[in-house]
DNA sequence: CCGCAAATGAGACACATTATCATTAAAGGA
DNA sequence: TCCTTTAATGATAATGTGTCTCATTTGCGG
């Protein structure tokens, strides 16, 4: 069993709540991504792979993937919600493409330092940072 | 006639637009909020202090407030997208309240310093930041 | 004051997300 | 293994933002 299907089942039991075969499926479909979704495309690709999940139950297996910490809300779409999963992957920024709609991920531990200083000076306990930079990607730039 | 109403009107002309009565009325409201609103929010507010002007213009007309630089999207809430208006405004971080709800700003040209070195390594054109820490505010942890 | 392009209001519409509810499935104990 | 309890599920209706349509009105240059 893999590190985050132990991590969801545990949170699940602490919960009292049930480790089922729709969240079993869920739960692996979001980990074999690697870049961020939203729920549609989520559920599409459940469709085709595992008979039997319905929209309604990955909508609402969503938040307790949240919960346990396994994803996070990330940077949203024109008109939908988009997740990723975050569970050994450290904290990123997002430089998002106005043009060609790329997502770029870079390391943020300097802006990270900063904040945990300025959190300490006005004693605001961090519980997460999000820091997002649009604008237009090397690529869109030479296009032009 | 205020500052913001010169600009709005001045990008309005430059786009073959008219700076009708319900756009005036739209842009006068969103100055004279001081805080984080939702487009909800903002046509209650119009329709209890100036008689017939739409939903749907009021829609309408955020986008262009956005294209003319006088107010931009910032935290979006659970359901809404949130605006606020930047005129004036040097760019800010946000910290959220996870507890109380309560947003409060800071300064942020550390972080935007930081970032625009990024960006020249990587070659990316900057248009926006936005940087959202999450957490728990001095008053909430008091509390507990 | 005319004419025309743009803007408007009212409501229909689209679409993501949530709620409902009857049925099914975990999980623990007998 | 079977029972019982309780949570979970699927299907679909409902909700609520945000967008579009279209007939009518308005702003503005001539």
């Amino acid at each position: 069993m893999q590190q985050h299907e132990i991590i969801f089942e545990e949170f699940l039991e602490m919960k009292g709540l049930k480790f089922t075969r729709s969240r079993r499926v869920i739960l692996a479909t979001v980990f074999r991504l690697h870049k961020h979704f939203d729920v549609e495309q989520l559920y599409d690709i459940i469709r085709n792979t595992s008979k039997n999940v319905s929209r309604a139950t990955v909508y609402r297996t969503i938040p307790l993937l949240v919960e346990a910490g396994l994803i996070q809300r990330s940077v949203r779409s024109e008109a939908r919600d988009t997740y990723e999963h975050i569970f050994g992957h450290p904290k990123h920024a997002h430089w998002v493409c106005n043009i060609c709609g790329a997502v770029i991920e870079t390391d943020m531990t300097g802006a990270n330092k900063l904040m945990q200083n300025m959190a300490k000076a006005q004693s605001f306990a961090i519980d997460d940072i999000s820091l997002i930079i649009s604008g237009i990607c090397k690529k869109c730039q030479r296009k032009r």
